[in-house]
DNA sequence: TATGGAAACAATCGAACGTTCTTTTTTTCC
DNA sequence: GGAAAAAAAGAACGTTCGATTGTTTCCATA
């Protein structure tokens, strides 16, 4: 046997692109081997380097993609938003909305960045650094206007990214709370946390969703 | 050669769990091999097999090892504070100093987990559940006094806890700030995220340290 | 000072790893 | 319909892996 009948290299290549996505974030990278990826999609070993240079390469391809769609999405949500207390809202809505709907592709940005050889390593906490600077660059923007009390803006990035990104960690789409409620619910607490209280809610009513139940 | 010159089982052992938290930290348990390790503490890889039962056994004595004292040292931590929010407050500060401190562990333990056979994984995910019942009983308890505005104390515990432990990705000993100026950043954003604005002050007066800079 | 146990070496196992290469089959296009 | 290109099989490579076993050396102690 050789080439398989209805075979299609686009096709193939999406596929091992997904399940590579998929045993990455189940197993990690480490412990994916090829013939596991292989035998998911249906193909021998050997046969999947017309697709990829090698495994590593295979693991650079997939963070460098997702941190790109990361980037320019994230970019896209906040392309029409002003002040730094609406920035900051738009930015924990998308963050929050991206990472429960890319939990593989996330987790593997995040933890497999270890896994990566230089120069891509580098590349890839370059493209990291940046994503965090939109936040960081709200949370500035607030402070400089005294609406935000955050003494440490990168510290405060770090925080805050750290909860949000943490909801791919026991989020399910069946779960009891909708996309909505969790939202509002990390808003209210990412917001609460860095407004300067007495002035914040007389410059821009902060919605208090849901005081109870 | 075999037995070395002034070799010590009791030392050795030590040696193989240290250097061990240190390899599987860099590279993740599947990645470390035990020839690595071997070499780190200046053995033959047979010669492990001493020590513990299996790789699987290694990873895990130092998962449980680190959840139990992590749990009784929270516990020692809390014991003798009363009230939802300085209950909060010792929380907040004893997890970020532990955190700080403890990085290779706490990263192994959140980790690999996932890298733990049954019912070694279950066990480390009940001593999980009971630690971050500490905080969430803390939330509960200042919602039932009006002290805290958490409409879902678990998602709030879930935030609060990625945030705090988030600290372990980018925490040096010897950066700009001290172990006191990010337990108190951290604490403000915290208490701020989730204490009922209008009553809290009033209730117990937290400090607002260091407006800015 | 002889002896039993502790500590480590050295050699080896089979399996699995990432990777390369050649061959075979299917598809595409002129 | 025949040739070129695409897609995959399949065999083999040198390594390395976790694990096992038998042996040698050191040390405490009686």
């Amino acid at each position: 046997m050789a080439r398989t009948i209805g075979s299609n290299g686009a096709r193939t290549a999406k596929a091992i692109r997904q399940a590579g996505v998929q045993l990455i974030y189940k197993h990690g990278y480490e412990a994916m081997s090829l013939r596991q990826l292989a035998s998911e999609v249906g193909l021998q070993s050997g046969s999947l380097y017309k697709y990829f240079e090698n495994k590593q390469s295979l693991l650079f391809d997939i963070v460098r993609d997702h941190m790109e769609d990361l980037i320019s999405k994230a970019e896209e949500a906040m392309s029409d938003v002003n002040g730094p207390l609406e920035r900051l809202k738009a930015f924990v809505d998308f963050h929050l909305r991206y990472h429960m709907t890319r939990k593989a592709h996330v987790f593997i940005a995040n933890m497999e960045i270890r896994s990566l050889d230089e120069p891509h390593r580098a590349i890839a906490i370059e493209m990291r650094r940046r994503y965090e600077h939109m936040l960081e660059d709200a949370l500035r923007q607030g402070a400089k206007h005294g609406v935000f009390k955050v003494p440490e803006p990168k510290v405060s990035t770090y925080a805050i990214i750290s909860m949000l990104t943490g909801i791919c960690m026991w989020y399910r789409p069946d779960g009891r709370l909708s996309q909505d409620e969790l939202v509002a619910i990390y808003t209210d607490l990412v917001v609460d946390g860095v407004a300067k209280q007495d002035a914040a809610e007389a410059a821009a009513p902060v919605g208090r969703r849901r005081a109870s139940a």
